[in-house]
DNA sequence: AGATTTATTTGGGCTTATACCAAAAAATTC
DNA sequence: GAATTTTTTGGTATAAGCCCAAATAAATCT
């Protein structure tokens, strides 16, 4: 599953903290248990409970309690869009005399303000390139909406 | 009174909505009535009150209840560099393909959260603009705490 | 298996940011 | 100086975070 089968979401749906989780879960891969998204972002593990909850009533994930979490379909193709946005921002940044690690951590801070919209208008700017600052950049969904255009 | 004078802050010291106060005060000039920035700012009148309490309180705003608020020194600092970052930002994103317009509104939604010295960075890389999309850019700061390196 | 330990969830409470409404108070206008 | 407008105060609300203590489920150990 990709972004492809989702053109209806703008980008700005999540929290910034929402972003975290669901970008965590996504690299972890696979069942997610409880304790390692807490130690991950260093909270409460009955903050990861409550959180991970709303972002199963949301349609992000699916939460089965006491075992973990993996995304769903939804999710997944969300949270790949929030990596590339992550990345192609970053990227952006480096180009305006950042270093890798200041443009990652400074995009941290925003990024969950940026739309989808913008996201792909810079990607395809930038000639949709293939590597970010802190992993590969893959272009299912922008490439497949730039078609329409 | 500019930047050069508060080399403290990081720019990530107000809300949104402070910003937003703080920008309309720096544009209103001098002397601003509640009701002038309630209807600005489309918000009741009370909820103005309360925050311009807040900003007092913080320094950046001078508030004589009933009469009217103006920018500190500090405030005034502040307020243009808060300008100065909007349309740094904007600027940057015309290069990215999107219009004037769509430009003011997407930095609007994240430019809080963009640090003083990431727009230092991006104001020195691109050159010191004197014209950004909404406005001229003035660079007191900025070029100011170049020379320090 | 049964007991202990570990992991997870529930329930409660706290903070920050933002907002509105109604009533009181001050300033302005007539 | 009385009426009107503006501003403030006090109360209440929502959303997003967060933590703690207690309860519950799962896993481990003997």
């Amino acid at each position: 599953m990709n972004e492809q089968s989702y053109p209806e979401f703008t980008g700005l749906e999540l929290s910034p903290r929402k972003v975290d989780y669901l970008k965590f879960i996504l690299e972890k891969g696979d069942t997610v248990k409880t304790t390692e998204i807490s130690s991950g972002l260093q909270v409460d593990p009955s903050t990861t409970t409550k959180t991970l909850n709303e972002l199963a009533s949301a349609g992000y994930l699916n939460h089965v309690p006491y075992r973990g979490v993996n995304l769903t379909e939804l999710g997944e193709a969300y949270a790949q869009f929030l990596i590339r946005r992550h990345r192609i921002l970053s990227l952006l940044l480096t180009h305006y005399g950042l270093s890798s690690d200041e443009a990652c951590n400074e995009v941290s801070r925003f990024e969950a303000f940026v739309s989808r919209d913008v996201v792909n208008k810079i990607c395809s700017s930038m000639g949709h390139p293939m590597f970010g600052v802190c992993g590969e950049i893959s272009h299912e969904i922008c490439l497949h909406e730039e078609k329409h255009h």
